[in-house]
DNA sequence: TCTGGGGTCCTAGGACCC
DNA sequence: TCTGGGGTCCTAGGACCC
């Protein structure tokens, strides 16, 4: 009965509120500038003057946080700079540090392991925790706790969190952001409908854009519409599956454990240029991009001691299109160059005679290293070891011998 | 002036096998 | 000459999340 669970946020770079700031972008000379004058200023010290402004930007990035301040003209994670620059000129512009960002996103992990063992990571920023067999952890409905973990995570990396605790993950991850930022909400079922009946369904942890127009054509718009409706109405207009769950999702209902181990499915390298790319008449920058993604991924996985056997690759076309193809091999691999040689055999089968925007490689169907038996040693993969389904390449002028 | 990068999961059709 | 049903794997695309 007494189950507590937490979903946990954190907030980077939170010393900069008030002033509007948005961090992203990623490799622009901007960026390049920033980093050369700030690269000794750890996070949590940057100084207010003299960066670079959003209205200067050029480039192809997006928003991946904002300050509160910077928020208030409508701009937001994920939004283009360049739409983020015509609303808020005068923002200050600050590059990602990756590293910087894992170092944090580490500590403040393992600071909540030592306080509540059951961690689930759901990403740089966000976890679940499992409060119930934490001492102390069902003391005021889990608010003790929070305050404790809370607490700890400021003390150890000088950021702040939010905190939601409810009766499942779903819930819980809801109610992390009523009290935003550095807050804590303490949800309890019977509070269900008072409390998440009102909100919009994109509240949903699962309900994307898509999702939100299709029911807003059936005239529901708040959790508690869908919560209104029939089980088996909501199957018949979204599947078995998706409508079953929206249906216990409205409802507040979630079973999902906390899951603390997982091992990955796909590691990939993807690449938006800085201009669009013609397969034809940008050939050599495209294959040196090309031959690059692979080696990263192959390098990604030999770090992390991972072999994979399906080799895809991933383009967006300048219209914003996307396509992709895969082609599973008969041995594993983590070989830059049995990649790179797979990637080619799919490149084949796409359209090339379009402009490209973005490409990208992509190894699934993972095993440890360890875990699989040495194959062939140097088998060459492609056409004679693909599957039955190898198709033959697309007819016409994209399909030319390029890589 | 468009819209990053790294992931997971689901669906659906066809091949293939028993 | 016609024709089952179940199960699994492969591939492509798409929704969604951080």
């Amino acid at each position: 009965m007494d189950a507590f669970f937490a979903s946990v946020e954190l907030l980077r770079y939170p010393q900069l509120k008030g002033l509007p700031v948005v961090i992203g972008g990623g490799r622009r000379k901007v960026d390049e500038i920033v980093r050369q004058s700030y690269a000794d200023i750890p996070l949590g010290e940057v100084p207010v003057v003299a960066f670079p402004l959003l209205k200067d930007y050029v480039g192809r990035g997006v928003i991946t946080t904002a300050t509160y301040a910077a928020r208030q003209f409508g701009v937001g994670s994920a939004m283009g700079m360049m739409k983020a620059a015509r609303l808020c000129p005068q923002a200050i512009v600050l590059p990602v540090d990756f590293d910087e960002v894992r170092r944090y996103s580490r500590l403040f992990k393992s600071t909540i392991a030592e306080i509540a063992p059951l961690v689930e990571d759901r990403g740089v920023d966000e976890v679940y925790i499992d409060f119930t067999d934490v001492p102390g952890g069902q003391r005021e409905g889990g608010r003790v706790l929070a305050r404790l973990v809370q607490k700890a995570i400021f003390e150890r990396t000088g950021l702040t969190c939010s905190i939601g605790v409810a009766p499942n993950k779903l819930v819980a991850k809801m109610a992390s952001e009523f009290n935003k930022p550095n807050g804590i909400s303490v949800l309890y079922e019977e509070e269900i409908q008072a409390r998440i009946w009102p909100l919009p369904v994109r509240k949903i942890n699962g309900i994307g854009p898509k999702a939100e127009v299709r029911l807003a054509k059936l005239h529901l718009h708040t959790i508690g519409d869908i919560a209104a409706q029939q089980r088996d109405w909501l199957v018949d207009n979204f599947g078995e599956s998706y409508g079953a769950w929206m249906h216990e999702a409205a409802w507040g209902r979630d079973e999902r454990p906390v899951v603390t181990e997982s091992e990955p499915v796909s590691m990939s390298r993807e690449t938006t240029f800085e201009r669009d790319l013609h397969a034809v008449r940008d050939r050599a920058e495209l294959g040196a991009i090309f031959t690059n993604l692979c080696t990263q991924v192959a390098q990604d996985l030999q770090r992390k001691g991972y072999v994979g056997k399906t080799i895809g690759i991933k383009l967006r076309y300048d219209d914003f299109r996307t396509a992709t193809r895969d082609l599973t091999i008969d041995s594993f691999t983590a070989d830059a160059r049995t990649i790179r040689q797979t990637a080619g055999l799919c490149l084949k089968r796409v359209d090339l005679s379009r402009r490209l925007r973005l490409l990208g490689v992509r190894v699934g169907k993972l095993a440890r290293e360890g875990s699989v038996q040495a194959q062939r040693a140097g088998a060459a993969p492609g056409a004679e070891s693909a599957s039955h389904q190898a198709r033959e390449p697309v007819a016409g002028e994209g399909t030319l011998e390029l890589f």
